[in-house]
DNA sequence: CTGAAAGCGCTAACAT
DNA sequence: ATGTTAGCGCTTTCAG
């Protein structure tokens, strides 16, 4: 006893229509005379006539769906590019098909499938470095890509984000003010560029501009969570360290909580900077000076560049860097 | 210039058989002489075929893809139960659009109106009380709903979740036997089911059966924002208030925050207890009390249970409560 | 300004 | 086990 759908047929049977003039007014098509308009738009309203997107995408050949694919729906600092995301496409009438990718070669893979699958008219990218299969994957499928806050291994995406060396350098310089010598880098997979390539770089310039010698000692590698660095914070400053510059606010919290629930002083004995400035930084006492980011900003930017992609096809779009700066606030001293 | 899109036809003449054949293969239908499968694998390998889910969607009415509503992205406490209905929807081969609503009544309507229009197969509401138009809007299109932690107006609706009435008061009962009378609620929204119809008759149970009486001066109503509270803590302290009870873990740690920062010791001055037990309550210092939720099994059982209605259209099913606790932190004495 | 008709790529009877 | 044939609900030429 399903109750038959109303289709586009049958609000032209029941105006005295055509399909075509249908469609016309439900997409805004100027060619229709206001009296028919009205007409069609009355029977709309008396059937509650709704467009099937799903045919629509068929005959048309643009879903108006981009899909954002996100490593993990609990970090702070992808939900809040994914903000901007979101707002920027609901200006521009685009629908978003968010996809949690668990940091996972395979499950991104998965994901990025489906979809493309669904054929999405865009996608942007969260994440780190791409596997060669998806890299593969976007170029076969011809669907335009941007990559949202991140550098990634292939050069070939356009990627909106902020200038990640230059960000480093400038908080290990400022570290190493008061801490000559024994300024840390806690990083994330050192695996990714934008740790490798980026970050351990601006740490290494800002190390020679100092004039202090590099030691590898003193990059702290992890697996870029919360408990990873928790759970050897004492020891960093057992081992004199007396600062560290921090590639992710999750890890940055965990030094901090790991360095004071051992009764090791923030910032008097050990001095924090973080990357991301995300809630989470302000959440915490102390709270954390950080590199500053417009995460929403990253966010819109890189679906507006999105659109482009999708309209213009102009392929000659390159990466978008925007600006970072720096908050003092309790995790660092003066 | 554009490369011809390979489709089922594409397939099925290059491996000499009929559509029908290349879309069992693809389908798994097991009606296939091995070799002829093969056969079609083979030539589905060397195109680099990927069927069209769109095309799929329309010729058979189903599209696997269920939407999922969340208010807030960056809010731990959704995306927790997101990581349970992601994980569990995989499972079950469906795919997920996660949309966000922003708490706001506009635009959950537009969302969700949105993925009617994309024919998913079933949607999980998460959030709080629905507007009639959105009760309108999910009756008359026939779609499974359930909502996911958390209790709303229209009881039709089947929810995954705890008991919200029972946890409440037994956080308030706790803090009572050492407060005496000077224990607070500090809610969200009390316009919402699950704040004045659960939250608030708990908080009155405790008190009833500790023999102290009501006092409205007690319950604090915010608009559920870290701000909105950490403003006035100190406030709140300065009125005599001993301790409370919070409804979310955004509240609970600006009520901490404003005051510890205001010099008020928690919990020798104060006391709290939080009732989402996420992230946050490990991330402050000192760390929070709270009643414990199964985060991701109510997303879990939610999306589970939604397969459920998808599959067998079985409204029979109800309200399904699952367990909560209790852990002691820092933000309680004794 | 409006209508007729041909698909979009796939599934699902129905035959064989 | 495989092929034939209608559609699914809509957009989009092309005519008029």
């Amino acid at each position: 006893m399903e109750k038959q759908a109303v289709t586009i047929y049958t609000v032209a049977r029941e105006a005295r229509v055509s399909m075509a003039t249908v469609s016309r007014v439900v997409n805004g098509n100027p060619n229709v005379k206001p009296a028919t308009r009205q007409k069609v738009l009355d029977v709309i309203k008396r059937l509650n006539y709704r467009p099937n997107a799903v045919a629509r995408g068929l005959a048309s050949k643009r879903t108006t769906t981009v899909g954002v694919v996100i490593p993990s729906i609990t970090n702070p600092y992808f939900a809040e590019l994914a903000l901007g995301i979101d707002d920027i496409a609901s200006m521009y009438k685009y629908n978003i098909i968010l996809a949690n990718s668990d940091y996972d070669d395979e499950k991104i893979l998965k994901v990025v499938r489906n979809l493309l699958a669904k054929q999405v008219d865009g996608v942007i990218f969260m994440g780190y470095d791409l596997s060669d299969e998806l890299q593969e994957e976007f170029k076969s499928s011809n669907t335009p890509v941007v990559v949202a806050g991140s550098i990634v291994n292939d050069k070939e995406l356009p990627a909106v984000r902020i200038d990640y060396r230059k960000a480093a350098k400038e908080a290990v310089a400022r570290l190493l003010e008061h801490n000559q010598g024994q300024v840390a880098l806690v990083s994330g997979p050192l695996k990714y560029s934008i740790n490798s390539d980026a970050r351990l770089i601006g740490y290494k310039e800002a190390l020679a501009d100092a004039g202090v010698k590099y030691d590898d000692q003193l990059v702290i590698e992890t697996d870029g969570t919360y408990k990873s660095i928790y759970d050897q914070a004492k020891e960093l400053a057992d081992k004199g360290i007396k600062a560290a510059y921090v590639t992710n606010d999750h890890l940055a919290v965990g030094l901090l909580n790991g360095l004071t629930d051992n009764g090791i002083s923030v910032p008097d004995d050990f001095e924090i900077i973080a990357s991301n400035d995300t809630k989470y930084t302000r959440l915490c006492r102390p709270m954390l000076s950080s590199i500053t980011q417009p995460l929403y900003d990253i966010g819109a930017v890189s679906m507006r560049l999105l659109t482009k992609l999708m309209e213009d096809n102009s392929s000659e779009e390159n990466d978008v860097i925007l600006d970072h700066s720096f908050v003092s606030r309790q995790s660092t001293r003066g």
